[in-house]
DNA sequence: CCTTGAACCTGGGCGC
DNA sequence: TGCGCCCAGGTTCAAG
């Protein structure tokens, strides 16, 4: 599910309610996600305030007044929710578990400060997520944050920078744009959009975008703004809904409205003056949708 | 070092 | 209704 515009949209509905929350308890009902729970993960939590609610790539960064920094990756398919205790009588003790709370792994139990009670849960059914605890001071030598390349966001992308990145990389750009220690926060759908705005073959070597001196080409340019539009555009859409991938708040983000390659096979490519057709194909184990006859 | 492919999991959708 | 197969937003690890 979540690239970097859905983690970015989450980090959004999350920080309001976490933000300056203290909490109360940590509830892990598994041992493990896709690796184990840093073992003091409660006992540095509990009772710790939240002082921020941050993000790198598709990492939400939890940091408390003691220091640490909870990192958080969603994996393909975790999600957060947000659930208000209000109303609870005391003699609901039976609750039938509905589908999705029997993948609620992780619930932070929010202390009643200036409003009302409240938990933060994390669900994941197939557990490809995973937590992990730095201290703030600490962060670029974190396993999982220091190999992290530059961030789509902002103007960090340029033309020259991403022309430095693939200079030498004899991936398909798909490969190299999906490579995270290049550009942190793209995935494949977001990687499928960029290319099909800038024109380029995902199986085009990345290294042929860049100039023979080291300069990007045009294209090369154009990609990096695509990359940039893509991303922008999609936080401020409230990122894609797939599935059944919904926000903190329970509501839909409306990117996927906007697709114009990921997961448009069959249908004409969208670019004016091009009669192309969007085709599917498979590149290391992954769907690739483009444009066979504008993508070059 | 570089690149590719399998592995990790569950659930939904489809054809039979 | 059930079974088997394919597919899914990501990352790590082993092997070439």
């Amino acid at each position: 599910m979540p690239e970097l515009p859905e983690v970015e949209t989450v980090r959004r509905g999350l920080a309001p309610v976490f933000e300056q929350a203290t909490i109360e308890r940590l509830a892990l009902n598994r041992p493990d996600l896709r690796f184990p729970f840093p073992p003091d993960l409660q006992e540095r939590l509990e009772g710790a305030t939240v002082t921020h609610v941050g993000r790198r790539a598709k990492y939400l960064l939890i940091a408390t007044n003691r220091g640490d920094v909870v990192i958080s990756h969603l994996g393909m398919s975790g999600s957060y929710r947000i659930e208000a205790q209000v109303g609870v009588t005391p003699g609901t003790f039976f609750h039938e578990r509905n589908k999705s709370e029997t993948h609620d792994h992780v619930i932070f139990q929010l202390a009643a400060a200036n409003g009302t009670p409240a938990k933060i849960i994390y669900n994941d059914p197939r557990r490809f997520g995973f937590i992990d605890l730095a201290r703030a001071g600490a962060l670029e030598d974190n396993r999982f944050l220091s190999p992290l390349g530059l961030e789509p966001t902002g103007n960090a992308l340029s033309g020259p920078a991403l022309a430095g990145l693939l200079a030498h990389k004899n991936t398909p750009l798909k490969a190299a744009l999906l490579d995270q220690r290049l550009i942190a926060g793209l995935g494949n759908i977001y990687v499928c959009e960029a290319l099909w705005r800038a024109k380029l073959s995902p199986r085009r070597m990345a290294r042929t975008i860049v100039k023979a001196d080291g300069h990007p080409s045009k294209r090369c340019e154009l990609l990096a703004r695509s990359i940039r539009a893509v991303i922008s555009e999609a936080i401020e859409a409230g990122g894609s809904s797939l599935k059944d991938y919904v926000h903190a708040d329970g509501s839909m983000g409306y990117f996927q409205h906007s697709f114009s390659a990921y997961g448009q096979e069959g249908q004409p490519c969208g670019h004016e003056l091009c009669h192309g057709t969007i085709a599917r194909i498979v590149q290391s184990g992954r769907s690739t949708f483009f444009c066979t006859s504008c993508q070059r």
